[in-house]
DNA sequence: GCAACTTACTTAAGCGGTTAATTTCAGAAG
DNA sequence: CTTCTGAAATTAACCGCTTAAGTAAGTTGC
C-alpha cells in the first residue's frame, strides 16, 4: 500500500509550513509567486491530491451529488430514459470534477431514507429528485433538512427548490391535436405509473384535449411501463366494441408491445390503428412500421438538471428552467382514421 | 440550516466523554451496559449519524465503490445491459449501506484518470472494472495504486484481482452448434466493439466453432453496438453473393435492426434467414418474429460483482467466480436452413 | 529616523471522529 | 488494612486540511 502524500510532505520538501502550502494550493494570497510556484511544482511532482475527507471536515463541499431512482430494478433495465438522463448528468458533473452518487431504491420510503443518510453523512452537496409522485414528501424533506435539491419535474408550490421540467401537457396536447387532424375520434391513452406526477399531468392534459375536441371516447389505462402491462392494456382496448382508432403510450417499449398485440389480433397498423410512443429512441425507428413518437433530448435534460444543481450548490440559488417541449415525429405507425 | 449533531453533543447529554461515546456507538468494550444503552438512546433520539469525513480521516472505509463506464453517452442509452447491471450492483450495495459512485467517461484515458482521482481523494473503497479491452492498463494501474478492484470479465494473468465472469466462449459455441444442427452452413457474426476483450473472446470462439464444423463461410463484422452499424453490417452481409443463412449479433438492438433490414430487402425471417441476439431483453420478445436470444441474468451478474467487491474490501481478498453461462432461448427468428 | 503599513510567512486551533495510554475506583485476595 | 486486579471512563494525540491570529521582516511616508 502506497502512502499517499499530504500537504505536510509538500511543506517539508518546500521548507515552509503547511499553512503556506494550503494558501499556495488554493490560490489564495499570502505567499510569494516564487514560493507558490515551488509548492505547485512539488505537489505536481509527488502527485498530491487533496483529501476529500479532510476538506469536507472543515465544511467545504464534497463535490458529489446524489441521484435516487425510486423504481424496481427489473423495470429500470428497459427504460432508455434513465440511462440517457444519467449520461447527460454525468457529462456536466464530470466536467466539474463532481461525482454522481447513484442509488436505486424499490420504494418511496427507501428514497427518503437514502436522502437522510447521505446528507447526515455529508456524502453529497445536493440531490436531484426524479420521478416525483403526487404526495411526494421529498421536496419538504429537503427543505426541512436544508439539502440543496433540484426537482426534475414541475416546480412545487410552497417549497423553494429550483426545478427543471418539460411541458408534458403541451406535448400530449400536440399528439391529440395531430390525431384529431388526421380524423381520429376515438383515441386511447396507455399511461405509466399513475402515482407519478408527470403521469397525472399528461393524463389531465389528454382528457382536457379530448374534451376540447369533443372526442367520442378517450379511455385511459394505467400501467407500470413494462412490456407486459402495455400489451395487456392494448389487448383490452382493442377487444372492446368501439375500439379506439389511435392509442398513445407513455413510453416507447409499450408502443412496441402494442404493435405486437395488434399484429396478433389481425389489426393492421396504421390502416386500422394508429400508434404513438411517448418517448423516442432507436426502438421506434427499428420497428415495422416505424413508430410515430414524441421526441425530446433526454441527455440534454439531464445535463441541464446537473448544471442547475451545480449552480445551486455554488451560489446558494438557481432558477427553475423549462427544457424544450417534446416534438412529435410522425412516422409510419400513424395514418388517417379508418 | 440545521446543525447536525456530533458525538460531542451526545457526550454532553450523557454526561460522559466523547471517547466513551465512540466506544459505545461502535460496540467496543470499555463502557458499562447501562451507559451504552443511555448513549445509544440519546444518539437515536437526536438523530446522530457518523460523519463520513471524520471517520475516513482516521483511515476507515468510506463505504463507497466506483463504477466507471467507458462508453460514449449516446450509445449507453439503448444498452439495457448497463442499467440492469447497475440495478444488480445497487441491490447488494444499498443493503450494505454502501454508495455507488458512477462515472460515464468517453474514452480509456478518462477512465484511468477517474480511478486515480477517486482513489487519491479517498472517495471510494474500490472499483468495479467493466468493459475490459485488450490492452487495458487498468488492472495493472489498480494493483500499482493498491486499489481493491473487481474485474467484470476474465481474470487477468499477472494481476491479483478477483474477477466475476461469464463463459462467453461456450455460449457462442452453443449458438453455432444450434444453428449447425438445424442445417445452417453459412453463418455470420456481427460483433460489438472490437477492442473489448469479450468481443475478441466471442469472435475467437465463433471462428473456432465454425472451423470445427467446417462451415462454408463464417464472416465477422465489427460494430459499435448501435442500431445504425448493426443495420449496415446486416445489409452488407445480405447483399453478398453467398449470403449467410444465419446471423448472430452481439446484442439485442442490432438483431432488431437486422429484422428491419431483412424485411426491407424482402428476405423473410426465419424462412430465408435466421437471426440470433447475443443479449436477451423484452426487445426480443416483442418483435415479429420474436428473436432467438442468448439469455443470462444480468441483474444477478451485477449483484455477484458487487458482493465480490464487498468481500474484497472486507477481508482484503475475494475469489474469482464464474456466473452461469448464457443459455440459448429459441424463438421464432430461427428455423432450419433454406 | 520612526511610526505605519505590507508582504510573506508561521502558529495553532478546530472540523468529528478513533484509539492508545492513562486514571479512577470498586471489589477480591492476601 | 493493604495490595492487586480489572472494568469503566477520561485524556489527548492524531488523521489532513483550513484559517484566524500572530510575527518578523521589508517598504513607505513624512
Amino acid at each position: 500500500m502506497v502512502k499517499r502524500p499530504t500537504i505536510a510532505d509538500i511543506a517539508i520538501q518546500a521548507g515552509v509550513s503547511t499553512g503556506a502550502v494550503s494558501y499556495a494550493l488554493n490560490g489564495r494570497p499570502g505567499v510569494s509567486p516564487a514560493t507558490r510556484d515551488k509548492i505547485l511544482a512539488i505537489a505536481e511532482e509527488i502527485g498530491w491530491r487533496p483529501s476529500l475527507a479532510a476538506r469536507s471536515l472543515t465544511g467545504a463541499r464534497v463535490n458529489a451529488v446524489g441521484l435516487i431512482i425510486p423504481r424496481p430494478a427489473r423495470v429500470l433495465g428497459m427504460e432508455p430514459f434513465f440511462m440517457q438522463f444519467i449520461s447527460g448528468v454525468e457529462s456536466v458533473l464530470s466536467a466539474n470534477r463532481t461525482a454522481l452518487l447513484l442509488q436505486v431504491v424499490p420504494d418511496h420510503d427507501a428514497a427518503d431514507e437514502a436522502v437522510r443518510y447521505w446528507w447526515a453523512e455529508r456524502r453529497i452537496d445536493g440531490v436531484l429528485v426524479t420521478d416525483l409522485w403526487a404526495q411526494d414528501q421529498r421536496p419538504e424533506l429537503l427543505t426541512q433538512l436544508g439539502v440543496p435539491g433540484v426537482l426534475v419535474g414541475r416546480p412545487r408550490d410552497g417549497v423553494d427548490l429550483p426545478a427543471v421540467w418539460s411541458d408534458d401537457a403541451t406535448a400530449v396536447e400536440s399528439v391529440v391535436d395531430y390525431l384529431v387532424t388526421i380524423g381520429h375520434r376515438r383515441i386511447a391513452r396507455v399511461a405509466g405509473l399513475p402515482s407519478l406526477e408527470h403521469t397525472q399531468i399528461r393524463t389531465a392534459a389528454f382528457q382536457a384535449a379530448a374534451a376540447r375536441h369533443g372526442l367520442e371516447s378517450a379511455p385511459v389505462i394505467s400501467t407500470d411501463y413494462t412490456w407486459e402491462e402495455g400489451a395487456q392494456a392494448t389487448r383490452r382496448l382493442l377487444t372492446t366494441a368501439d375500439r379506439p382508432t389511435a392509442i398513445t403510450y407513455d413510453n416507447d417499449l409499450m408502443a412496441v408491445a402494442a404493435l405486437s398485440v395488434a399484429h396478433e389480433l389481425g389489426i393492421s397498423v396504421p390502416a386500422q390503428l394508429s400508434i404513438v410512443a411517448g418517448d423516442d429512441s432507436q426502438l421506434c425507428l427499428v420497428q415495422h412500421p416505424s413508430i410515430t413518437a414524441l421526441a425530446r433530448d433526454i441527455v440534454d435534460y439531464g445535463a441541464r438538471a446537473a448544471q442547475t444543481m451545480l449552480d445551486l450548490v455554488e451560489d446558494g440559488q438557481a432558477s427553475s428552467q423549462q427544457v424544450p417541449t417534446a416534438t412529435l415525429i410522425p412516422r409510419a405507425s400513424t395514418a388517417t382514421a379508418p
